[in-house]
RNA sequence: GGGCGCUUAGCUCAGUUGGUUAGAGCAGCUGACUUACACUCAGCAGGCCGGGGGUUCGAGUCCCUCAGCGCCCACCA
């Protein structure tokens, strides 16, 4: 649908031009994918779904920009770009933003109420309502609906050039139906398993994470010295900084090695207020610098007690509950086995109930008092596991999971991660250190309700228990399933939670489980479509969830395609605010981009972004975007002043003078290595080069040859002049497209019926029909005595177009023909009566300016 | 503890495989209303390239080492 060019406007404007040409491109098409192109021409990316949290981050505009660079680029280079969107609304993030928006929470118990009506934003405060699950959910796809409007408003305004109509969500039906399948699969194939074990747990959220969602927390602790009686007699010293859980505790470690204790090795220590006896044991990991070297282990303080636990087949004495607080236990029973069962009982009637914190403070009171704490507590500052998202500390709690088996193939993925090609390539410490670092299998099952539900049944025993080892799975052609109100294959409705019936699995699958399908979902696996785009291109993303969405994509492509998912992998770097600090919520200087937006332009803001070298963090700089709004309006200003020029169609072959068939050469190398830097994946380069090309095209080159294009039409030096002008005007509008789009698309509009976004990239066998050798020997000096012509006028304090009297070069014979050639633009632009020439190895100049 | 990155002009950053006197933009200063552009143009000034050592005819660039900043990973009692 191309359109008639339109008309060269008195004064060119960035202004408006956003609104004018994103209408266009919708109703052009534009970036619309041709889905029956073949692997070989597409280009496919692997768009990072956003997790639609409400807000807008101008690190969005950052790496989404990043992306769009290289779908412009490709697109012109002829690829069909397969550049989807998605929208991460799954899981935690929006679950805990619809309670808060809308005071509510979510109690699976209840009914659903059909005729329930979204309650008004409340601001997070007061009571929170309780919900079923179903009217939970139908918030969340409220509240995500009109999230995702947002977030498409700015890719819109941005000029992101995707295609919409590939967009997806992975909520949606069809996300749900890949997500389910990807693990039936897995399952068919052995990879998944579902356990009771020792599971990182947050209290708050109450759901199991995984390893990939962990982070340290620095955070005020102490140390306690605590003595356990001897079976044998004495006593033994430990240190722990989680006091509260001695009740819990069943061993006591140090290293095979430390003499100081060998000699317990196999006798038993008493736990001081409890009195239950724990084995003194020998382990590796066991520090003998830490501490005292001997370690109390409790079921479960840390990670290293379920090393502890699992390798020396140690008994569990778990108290603390899914809530965080301290479960009822006996300690006249064998799983607390006390020497002083009525005292011990009495001492944990206490505790029951009570929150981590509340039982800290009561333990090391009693300790104190029994004399069992010896000094004071020692405060320290240390790292503490916390979710990534959460507010407490993690407990280790003992649930049912779904587990995908990645350990056993921690090779194989760290040769997927070799194989990759990284964008920076350093980026790829990252991902090795992480999959190195691996210490328990992924755990997919999570505790929520926003989600992807597990496409599993369990059966019911006659007694009412579930058998759990006999999972049923749905098939295939059922997904997506809700074992929450679909029923399994041979049941009932009736039969749900019955004895000799069946429970639906109550978990969601972990986000990640599902976004790390995000090619098969975007791609329709199971359509031809999907053979058409993957392995993808492109995977472009924040090096801050490596370890989670890149790394959980590679786990399952492995296994499902048993090959990448993509062959590029772009890491962008963080955006750190003004005072280069990088941004977050808690610091309260996260910037929203739609301000910056308003006041600079799309094409402004892109260029920022562009400047950022892939994986660099930067800082965002409104001078560097009213850098942007310049190059943009002197790409409208240049390309009037070119089109004014010309007559009529114009002729490389009408290109004849030394100097502008130099200009040709210089923007053949230009593109050359513009176009390498795209292949390498730095468009930041590739701005570099072109915009510096760009500018002294304008100051020095237009100058130069300005008065000859506005000579006669028919006279051959002229219409050499405008031929160049046009090919560079053509050319460099070109390279710049996929950095301003708008202003290069407003004035290729201006001579061309479809968009430069769809023209094709620059070939260096455009600019002519024969080698162009020595690029710069003409340009080159005739830019010296350009520059001291205008040095002497600038220091005598007159005008640029000041005449000069006389110009004296020493040279040596060759520069003395090239600026010969040149001699009349030369004169021209700087106003130069005559030209005298020596002989001389060094180029030097003398200017004589005329006087009045 | 292991690893990665950064450190170049007041600021933000280039500097590709080692090769003349280290570049750009911004900010600063001095000028110019110049028929595409005052949202412009010209010019000037500004640098022990983090410190130290080494390799080399030659080092911002390669090697070693130290320091500061940032990040990743780690079994954190």
């Amino acid at each position: 649908m191309p359109s008639e060019p339109s008309p060269v406007p008195e004064r060119p404007s960035v202004d408006g031009l956003e609104a004018r040409w994103l209408a266009q491109w919708e109703h052009e098409a534009v970036y619309r994918f041709d889905t029956t192109a073949t692997r070989e021409t597409v280009y496919s990316i692997d768009t990072p779904p956003p997790t639609v949290s409400g807000s807008l981050h101008i690190g969005h505009v950052f790496s989404y920009t990043h992306t769009d660079l290289l779908a412009r680029f490709w697109r012109m280079r002829g690829r069909d770009v397969f550049y989807p969107m998605g929208w991460d609304d799954n899981g935690l993030p929006t679950e805990r933003r619809v309670e808060n928006y809308f005071a509510v929470r979510c109690d699976p118990s209840l009914a659903y109420d059909p005729d329930f009506v979204a309650p008004e934003p409340a601001a997070g405060r007061g009571e929170k309502r309780a919900i079923s699950r179903k009217n939970f959910v139908e918030l969340c796809q409220l509240l995500t609906a009109r999230d995702e409007e947002a977030f498409k408003e700015l890719w819109t305004h941005l000029g992101i050039s995707i295609d919409w109509s590939l967009e997806y969500a992975t909520i949606s039906p069809l996300a749900q139906a890949v997500s389910q399948r990807g693990f039936l699969e897995m399952v068919a194939r052995g990879e998944v398993y579902s356990s009771v074990a020792p599971t990182l747990w947050d209290v708050d959220f109450r759901t199991a994470v995984s390893q990939a969602e962990l982070e340290d927390r620095e955070r005020p602790g102490a140390t306690h010295r605590v003595a356990f009686a001897l079976e044998s007699g004495g006593t033994l010293e430990i240190e722990t900084t989680r006091p509260e859980l001695i009740p819990s505790c069943v061993a006591i470690v140090t290293h095979p090695s430390d003499e100081r204790y060998r000699h317990l090795i196999g006798t038993n220590a008493i736990t001081p207020l409890f009195a239950v006896a724990v084995p003194i044991l020998a382990h590796e990991l066991a520090d003998p610098d830490k501490g005292t070297g001997a370690a109390m282990v409790c079921t479960f303080g840390d990670l290293t007690d379920v090393t502890w636990w699992r390798e020396l087949g140690l008994p569990t004495r778990a108290l603390i509950g899914r809530d965080g607080r301290f479960a009822p236990a006996d300690f006249s029973s064998d799983e607390f086995p006390s020497r002083e069962p009525a005292a011990a009982r009495a001492r944990y009637e206490e505790l029951a109930g009570k929150t981590v914190n509340q039982v800290r403070a009561t333990v090391v009171e009693a300790l104190a008092a029994t004399g069992a704490l010896l000094g004071e507590p020692r405060a320290i500052t240390h790292p503490v596991k916390f979710y990534e998202k959460g507010e407490r500390p993690l407990e280790i709690v003992t649930s049912r999971q779904w587990f995908v088996a990645t350990l056993a193939h921690r090779a194989e993925l760290l040769a997927r991660g070799d194989e990759l090609d990284w964008h920076p390539d350093y980026m790829r410490h990252r991902y090795a250190s992480w999959v190195e670092g691996l210490n328990v299998d992924w755990n997919i099952s999570r505790q929520r309700f926003f989600g992807v539900p597990f496409p599993v049944w369990y059966p019911v025993h006659g007694d009412g228990a579930i058998d759990y080892d006999h999972p049923i799975f749905a098939s295939l052609d059922a997904l997506p399933v809700d074992p929450s109100s679909d029923v399994p294959p041979g049941f009932d409705e009736s039969q749900r939670g019955q004895p000799l019936g069946f429970v639906g699995d109550p978990d969601v699958l972990d986000t990640w489980a599902t976004s790390s399908l995000s090619p098969q979902i975007a791609g329709r696996w199971g359509s031809d479509l999907f053979d058409r785009v993957f392995p993808m291109d492109l995977r472009p993303q924040g090096h801050d969830i490596i370890r989670t969405w890149l790394f959980a994509t590679i786990v399952r492509s492995h296994f499902e395609h048993h090959r990448l998912p993509w062959a590029h992998a772009v890491i962008s770097g963080w955006i750190l605010d003004p005072d280069r600090k990088k941004m977050s919520k808690s610091v309260g200087n996260v910037v929203t981009p739609m301000p910056l937006l308003e006041a600079h332009g799309a094409d402004a803001l892109r260029y920022w972004a562009a400047c950022g070298r892939p994986g660099a963090d930067t800082a965002i700089d409104e001078a560097q975007m009213k850098i942007g709004r310049r190059l943009a309006i002197k790409v409208l200003n240049v390309t009037k002043f070119v089109l004014g020029r010309l007559d009529g169609p114009t002729s490389l072959d009408e290109v004849t003078e030394p100097l502008d068939r130099d200009l040709l050469g210089a923007l053949a190398e230009l593109v050359d290595e513009a176009t390498a830097d795209f292949e390498a994946y730095d468009a930041a380069r590739a701005l570099e080069r072109t915009e510096a090309f760009f500018w002294s095209f304008c100051d020095d080159y237009v100058e130069l040859v300005k008065l000859r294009a506005y000579g006669d039409g028919d006279e051959p030096t002229t219409r050499s002049a405008r031929a160049a002008l046009a090919a560079a005007v053509s050319t460099l509008t070109r390279l710049l497209a996929p950095f301003i789009p708008f202003a290069t698309e407003e004035a290729w509009r201006w001579w061309h019926e479809d968009s430069v976004h769809r023209a094709a990239w620059p070939n260096p066998s455009e600019f002519s029909h024969e080698p162009l050798d020595d690029v710069g020997s003409i340009a080159g000096p005739v830019g010296v005595v350009l520059e001291a012509i205008r040095r002497a006028k600038s220091t005598a304090k007159v005008s640029q177009r000041a005449a000069v009297a006389r110009v004296v070069v020493t040279a040596t014979p060759s520069v003395i023909g090239a600026l010969v050639s040149a001699e009349g633009d030369l004169a021209a632009a700087g106003s130069v009566g005559s030209f005298d020439y020596l002989d001389g190895d060094e180029l030097a100049v003398e200017v004589e300016l005329a006087t009045e």
